[in-house]
DNA sequence: TACGAATTCTGGACAGAGTCAAGTATTAGA
DNA sequence: TCTAATACTTGACTCTGTCCAGAATTCGTA
């Protein structure tokens, strides 16, 4: 299975907990923790509200999903990682779309004076309205 | 004062709390709320949490400053507002540095693929490690 | 200068997201 | 199979931020 070869890959254990909270975040892009929990609970039958959190983090410091935290929202987590990637977002009704980079690979990461910085990652948000709440 | 000028001109009234967040704001960027709190309080004697919040929100609102809101950070405030400025994040110590948009006054808001929206802002964060925690 | 309606501020309770710490259970290498 | 290391559970707690109702302040008008 490819999330429990990523796992033994990435030199750490493979448990229930996890499968089921990678299989979640696969399954849902863009979803909170707690839909994550949510999701893993049906699967599980029950998890820890610290197991998620233990094991999102870690996926995340392992580079096998990224963390996006949009202002005025908990944490979002998809799978979908390495190809730098935007995302694009209704003030509205909050739905979240990916963007491909308008640049290429990550040019994105050259800022116009970067203080010296060991620039990794530049993070991009549009935010407007999406169609149907712009017609509603 | 030009801060009583900018809440007059908003139809707001105009009161000591306001005046010594708005300071506040202006000498300290990117400051949390709770900083800003703690130096109106320096000013004031005393305010209360909902007065803090209640018009940091009232001048986001109203465009006077802007919030900007990271990953894993509450939330920011600045009085640099309407020139579409970029900002450099350490992920290490936090520091936080403001960038021209390197593409110039407002183009960063055109996003490979729209899905329909209505875009009116392009957030940019750059994330990597200052001079020092790198050198560190 | 005083009045009064509208606006704003205060204080306290509350909620959501996430973290800490200690003890128990599971994984995986020998 | 045994054991050390890793992971999970539980429950308390912190940090941001919001809700509410009542008290205080602002400011246009008389």
């Amino acid at each position: 299975m490819r999330f429990e070869q990523q796992l033994r890959d990435n030199g750490v254990q493979v448990t229930a907990q996890r499968l089921a909270l990678m299989q979640a975040v696969a399954s849902h892009p863009h979803a909170t923790a707690d839909d994550i929990a949510e999701e893993a609970r049906a699967a599980l039958g029950s998890i820890s509200r610290q197991a998620v959190y233990d094991t999102l983090g870690m996926l995340v410091d392992k580079n096998l999903i990224r963390r996006i935290q949009p202002a005025g929202s908990a944490a979002r987590y998809e799978d979908r990682v390495g190809d730098n990637h935007h995302h694009l977002i209704c003030r509205t009704c909050s739905v979240m779309f990916d963007v491909d980079c308008a640049v290429g690979s990550a040019p994105c990461l050259v800022a116009s004076d970067d203080h010296g910085f060991e620039v990794d990652e530049a993070e991009v948000i549009y935010w407007g309205r999406c169609s149907s709440c712009a017609a509603g």
